[in-house]
DNA sequence: TTGACTCTACCTACCGATAGGTAGACAATC
DNA sequence: GATTGTCTACCTATCGGTAGGTAGAGTCAA
């Protein structure tokens, strides 16, 4: 850095980071190795075991790093109760939806889930309490839903939150594989169908 | 084989199909080897070979065997046709469910999707194929229950089949990281209700 | 002001383990 | 005697990780 920039992290930190972010969204934990960032930044290998010593400590920084960013965004959702519950839904569904017009992109959690027995138990229970929070956040905005009128639930709102978050991380398996940009976008239009039946 | 058995495949390369299948579906394509076989097996690697000479043969030759599998099944279901289209969806999600109450399957399907980009063409095309047969299969059944009066779909019947499956593949996931057994209950559970709404 | 020292951030060069895959010997069977 | 199936022994490539060195910036006492 040439400015005079207070940055807390050094900038080849963040680089590894996010291209690690984006080669685990892609391919996978196991899949890519400390070879394809460092060919990936000009950099040698040896320089990111400076930074992140073990595989697992890069995998972790990674997973907090979504997760914190995640978290600050479902707070911020359920900030303004002015909303109505659907558009609170709507900005939840944001990202899935910009995954799915990527390439290959998945959501972290999923990419991680897909191998989660390959994986050091720190990131499985990160993946854990990330499907957790997930389901509890969307199962709340669900009540509120149908506290105010807004959703007519056929069942119990925890099974259809889970119902929902299945279909969300699902439709984002299958979207990669077919390559089919519509499938997330008719997932999120049958769901917002069966939310607002009979309302 | 000490007994005379007129069987096709010789009883080795069933083994080794058969322990494939289980570690892809448990650890993944990627993260399995001919050495993991070969040592269950009680084997060697060599001898591996001479059955599936690569491991893209091997894959493919689990998926084409999966395929097979299903596809008789999903045939099976429709076949009856006095049968409600609810019991059909009910037979349908057997699997799955079987699946979720082991400790670490999924879907065999689901668990190359999750690493789709590390696979040769061959079981890319094949997962891809999985995946539009299901879904078209799915819309049939749901526009059959449409049809009878037994459903009432919120949606267009190709949505609704999108939701469903990637829901049911979306569960197995989240399953498998959290180890709630009642996920796969959840969402089938679900899935029936809003179905059955309204009629 | 300068020399000794420390710390950061990178480097080259290597390690043992494991991956998928191959060559060829050796029995048993048809 | 050819075919089938398994074996031992080996290959090359790559993995995550380590050892040790170095250039440069900052610190600080003489």
């Amino acid at each position: 850095m040439t400015t005079t920039d207070p940055k807390q992290k050094s900038d080849t930190a963040e680089q590894i980071l996010d291209l690690a972010e984006t080669l685990i969204q892609t391919r996978g934990y196991s899949a890519f190795s400390y070879q394809d960032i460092a060919d990936g930044l000009g950099i040698r290998k040896a320089s990111i075991h400076y930074h992140f010593p073990s595989k697992t400590d890069l995998g972790i920084a990674v997973m907090d790093r979504y997760v914190a960013r995640f978290g600050a965004a479902l707070a911020g959702i359920a900030e303004d109760q002015s909303q109505s519950s659907m558009a609170m839904l709507d900005v939840y569904v944001e990202p899935y939806v910009a995954y799915a017009e990527t390439p290959d992109r998945v959501c972290l959690a999923g990419a991680l889930a897909g191998e989660i027995l390959a994986l050091p138990a720190e990131l499985r229970s990160r993946v854990d309490g990330f499907f957790r929070t997930h389901q509890i956040w969307l199962t709340e905005i669900l009540k509120r839903g149908a506290a105010r009128g807004e959703f007519r639930l056929a069942a119990p709102a925890d099974k259809v939150g889970r119902f929902i978050f299945g279909a969300l991380q699902g439709a984002l398996l299958v979207k990669r594989t077919t390559g089919d940009v519509w499938q997330m976008r008719d997932v999120i239009t049958a769901m917002k169908s069966e939310l607002k039946a009979g309302a």
